[in-house]
DNA sequence: TGTGTCAAGGAGCCGC
DNA sequence: GCGGCTCCTTGACACA
């Protein structure tokens, strides 16, 4: 008798390794029950815009060595607008918000407890204002429309890195769950097959496999071409 | 005094 | 080219 049982070729079409089909066909039905949450999934492909163009701006900033920025007529045109920004403005004189103080110091701003109130309810309107939203917030509270601004950009970015560590937790358990049905299915598998030869039989029936009779592992049933 | 929080500055990207 | 966005950083301030 040849060490390799030979198994004809069964219905089954695909042709992956049985220890393949073992890992992946049932954490697929593993994963069916644990399924990572959409927030996650939605997480995973991690190539959004956004992140590629964090990764190209992170990359770049290497080459130009840690926190040294090629000065680039770019961001010399920036800095011009940028200045203009600040200076946007026009409106509402100097209310003592981020004023600088005389020895070049920038006074920082509190926001009171109803500014903040109010901001938060309008960022749970929409967390995008509009030219004219902004600058009815800011009269209404008494505030730069780039102070307004300021604060809704903050505040997205905050509530991303909410949502990014809310997600990290998911997934960190999500992984878990699927290393712990992994190990345990593994321990199934293996006293179906010492208890139940006719069962690895059919099992390698199925996907064109063989069992090697000396290690009992499963092997292709193909000769090599 | 060390640390966390948060408003603001600045660079770079993108869409119009 | 401009405006608005994100990301990263800075600096002021509160608090243990």
């Amino acid at each position: 008798m040849s060490s390799l049982t030979t198994i004809s070729s069964g219905a089954m079409e695909e042709s992956q390794e049985v220890e393949e089909l073992v890992d992946t066909r049932l954490s697929l039905v593993i994963g069916a029950a644990s399924r990572p949450p959409p927030t996650v999934l939605a997480l995973l492909p991690a190539t959004s815009p956004e992140n590629e163009a964090a990764a190209r701006r992170k990359r770049k900033g290497q080459e130009n060595g840690a926190g040294g920025v090629a000065a680039t007529s770019r961001q010399h045109s920036k800095r011009a607008k940028t200045v203009h920004d600040s200076s946007d403005v026009d409106d509402d004189d100097d209310d003592g918000g981020d004023a600088a103080r005389s020895d070049g110091t920038r006074k920082k701003l509190r926001l009171t407890v109803e500014q903040a109130a109010l901001l938060e309810e309008s960022f749970r309107a929409h967390n995008v204002l509009s030219h004219g939203e902004k600058h009815d917030l800011a009269r209404q509270l008494g505030l730069k429309p780039r102070q307004v601004e300021v604060w809704f950009q903050n505040r997205r970015a905050r509530t991303k890195l909410k949502q990014t560590e809310l997600d990290c937790e998911l997934l960190r358990r999500w992984c878990e769950r699927l290393s712990d049905d992994n190990a345990r299915l593994r321990r199934e598998l293996a006293e179906t097959l010492s208890s139940s030869p006719a069962f690895l039989s059919r099992l390698t029936m199925a996907n064109d496999k063989a069992v090697c009779s000396s290690c009992n592992k499963l092997t292709s049933a193909r000769m090599p071409a």
